[in-house]
DNA sequence: CCATAGAAATACAAAAATGAATATCTAATG
DNA sequence: CATTAGATATTCATTTTTGTATTTCTATGG
């Protein structure tokens, strides 16, 4: 019997089509048929019903499939205990983080870390959804909540604080509000509703009522751009919104939203020699760049004028 | 990573070269070589270190070898498992057994057990250590001693009877043997020196004393052969040696050498259709033939002449 | 009842893995 | 010190696997 096989059928089980596996497992989904027609000619056993609108278990696949599960959980700690065991300071490190870090933050320090390491590539990740760490859809993860799962090591190293901001001429024409209630009365750049956001998200929007909410997108940029188009205030990271001069902050003593920054990586890979090296460069590089992060640096527009 | 490779890699690291792993995968040695090559550098790890006399884990492969076993298991179990779940009378059983029953008793009955399965084939496998259940090496084992194993159904269904005989010509020129103590006059046809056979037969070989062994072997055959060409007295299985016309059983009411006779499949297939066939049958030809087996048949050619 | 979308099957050319034969290496042995 | 046994590497023709492009299938919605 094949083993691949086995990889393929926990992907088929798993997504419950060919093709679907296939975008997974970095194949064809022609490849996939063939490879599950051939572990059931292997086992003499039928382990898919075939459906128009997919493959769902027969009786004997679900009896083996939690076995393949379980070899597949292994098979990735085999790649994860090698890598752990590897002490080079070359090859690829894969980090994770939100937009607001891996756009542009962690961009401009990288030609400072190439100087320290000529021979390590970072490729950054950036996700809204966490990415498992477990099936190494990264090496590292920059998380802005305390993991729970076992077998992660985490380590907080800073805040990131968001502020509410709009755009001057947005301003000018609604006028600065004073007080939280003033809020009601102008628009708000949100959130999509994505259930996994934190509470704080959905209160801050009920401040400015229902119909006031103009603009909805999963993308920080995009809130950012339509902020500072005059679409109406948002709730930005601090890190990218003082730096943008068309913005300006409203109700700064008030409003100041904060998330912990957590550096998250599998104990497997953790003893990795070039992992450690990034983990430890983003998290130094995190903790000097306090102020902009908590947004307590004066924006360099207010100290122009 | 493919998963393929961990097969080989467990293999490798069982046998300690790529020549013998690749005879116990059924590939060619260049392949088990390159595949090794290929998961090395797909960890980014070296597994093994080579030497001339074959291949040694490193300690990156200490640490990942017991996952992978892990992996063989499951890999294993769902071999089985699979054909534990086939209910089809059609297919291959395989069935190991001992040269004294598999060589021409089994065989015997088969034309009876084809009329009543016409798509079952039977694959025969003689073999003097015990085939590996857990492997599916066979799918039936028949031994002669109780399985220890835990995972193992076991059924004891008779006994399988061994006497002393010689050839007439040998009893002619060196006398019948009256008792016990007349043995160390005589020459003996006896095992070779595995010692995993039973206490019973060295002790027997001492009464002939060291130097009137005159044949060893670790086939039963040969003994029988070695017997019956008259180089001496042979402890031979009482269901072939009672229906050699050459061969005449020694101090019959002194030495009876009795062996349980066990039938043992794995848990997992025992469910398979196909092989409950066999099992059964087997079990119940092995009944049926009692008193061959127990050599309580008196000797045709006594009751010939 | 037809059109459609999402999925699986098919055909064939291209790429990769495999095996047979052979060369090469090294520790052990006389 | 040469020989040998037992192992790994190498080469090349062959076989197998894979991917692309295309066709086929069927439940769903108009």
């Amino acid at each position: 019997m094949d083993w691949s096989g086995l990889r393929d059928f926990v992907a088929v089980a798993d997504t419950g089509s060919l093709s679907a596996a296939a975008l997974r497992l970095n194949v064809s989904q022609p490849t996939v048929g063939r490879r599950i027609e051939q572990l059931e000619t292997e086992l003499k056993a039928k382990l898919f019903i075939r459906t128009p609108r997919g493959l769902t278990l027969t009786p004997t696949g679900e009896n083996i499939i939690e076995l393949a599960r379980r070899m597949e959980e292994e098979a990735l700690t085999i790649e994860r205990t090698a890598t752990g065991a590897n002490q080079q300071l070359e090859g690829t490190v894969r980090i994770s983080l939100v937009e607001d870090l891996g756009i542009e933050w962690l961009p401009d320090k990288l030609s400072i870390f190439h100087e320290r390491y000529p021979n390590l590539i970072i490729d950054i990740n950036i996700n809204n959804k966490n990415v498992n760490l477990l099936r190494r859809e990264a090496d590292i993860a920059v998380r802005l909540a305390r993991p729970r799962q076992a077998d992660l090591v985490a380590r907080k190293v800073e805040e990131l604080h968001f502020g509410l901001y709009a755009s001057h001429s947005y301003l000018e024409r609604h006028g600065q509000p004073k007080t939280v209630r003033d809020l009601s009365r102008h628009y708000h750049v949100g959130f999509d509703e994505d259930p996994t956001y934190p509470d704080a998200i959905r209160k801050l929007e009920r401040l400015f009522g229902p119909d006031h909410i103009r603009h909805r997108t999963n993308s920080h940029l995009g809130q950012i751009e339509a902020s500072a188009a005059g679409l109406g205030i948002g709730a930005l990271c601090c890190l990218r919104a003082d730096a943008d001069q068309r913005l300006q902050r409203v109700l700064p003593d008030i409003f100041n939203y904060v998330r912990e920054i957590w550096l998250v990586v599998h104990t497997d890979i953790s003893h990795s020699a070039r992992v450690r090296a990034v983990f430890n460069f983003v998290g130094d590089a995190l903790s000097e760049d306090a102020p902009r992060l908590r947004g307590t640096i004066e924006k360099l527009k207010s100290t122009d004028e």
